[in-house]
DNA sequence: GTTGATTAAATTGTACACAATCTAATTGCC
DNA sequence: GGCAATTAGATTGTGTACAATTTAATCAAC
């Protein structure tokens, strides 16, 4: 036991249990977003946007992680949906301004809910959770010109 | 500070920089793997195929949470470049036999640095990477029928 | 003040990821 | 044996993700 090729091993990757985690931890959030007629990414997206109100698509990008190729349909959809607001700034029209409209605000008490029935799905201790979520953003604080 | 809406904010989910992690560290490997025509997906395919030689796409599903709906086509791709045959197993006509050839274990070789080179992008000492590692799979374990 | 570089979004193309459905093979049960 | 239920993959449709390119607006230097 214990070759040369045991680096190869996905038992032996932590990138591997990061990525299988995060899908079937979005996936468990159906249940609860279906009926708000939300996915995961337009959440994360309503997220930012309860919080700020007004925020450019750029800013809503760093803060996700994503860029425009994925931002802008998702925007739309949103608009769409009529929870957001889509308007080019009248300072730097290249800047999109995303502002919360009063159904998208209306929505955010629908969602109030969510966080806590998603905290028991994962059973881990406040310790174990607080531990986790710092090596999390130990990594992410870790890589170049991210939050 | 602290109103009822708190909870919403996206600073305080465990999901995200789980999620926001995964994708990072994910798009990463791509340097890496460009060179050897991989996807990430087609490459921790390539790692059970790697470890078995022979395998059901069912239990390949099981083993990187993934479903036939998303491994049916990256299995034919990885076979299409020659790095895998698909049979159809003579026991049972409706499971499908992933085997490794000879030019899907010649590229091995050539993943081999590529767990090296990653571990150095993500900035975690020896014992965090073990503690997170175990984390994942702590709350991987939990969810009912999963691996 | 004009032009070259930069920046923000949008667009295009490729590749997942998964729910839902479909098809074919096998199993259970009588 | 025969048929209902189950199972494994494949298919279809929707929604991300992201690289690469394009477009339009702004900035920077001179």
């Amino acid at each position: 036991m214990g070759d040369k090729y045991d680096c190869l091993k996905i038992s032996n990757q932590l990138c591997f249990p990061l990525y299988a985690c995060s899908k079937e931890i979005v996936k468990r959030y159906k249940p609860y977003l279906d009926p708000i007629d939300l996915t995961y990414t337009q959440y994360i997206t309503m997220m930012v946007v309860w919080e700020e109100e007004e925020i450019t698509v750029k800013a809503l990008g760093d803060k996700l992680f994503l860029d425009s190729g994925t931002l802008t349909p998702v925007l739309k959809k949103l608009e769409q949906k009529g929870y957001v607001k889509r308007s080019r700034s009248k300072d730097d029209e290249r800047n999109l301004i995303i502002t919360l409209t009063k159904e998208g605000l209306e929505l955010k008490k629908q969602a109030c809910e969510i966080p806590a029935k998603m905290g028991k799905c994962v059973q881990l201790s406040l310790t174990e959770t607080e531990q986790l979520y710092g090596l999390l953003y130990k990594i992410l604080g870790s890589f170049p010109g991210e939050a």
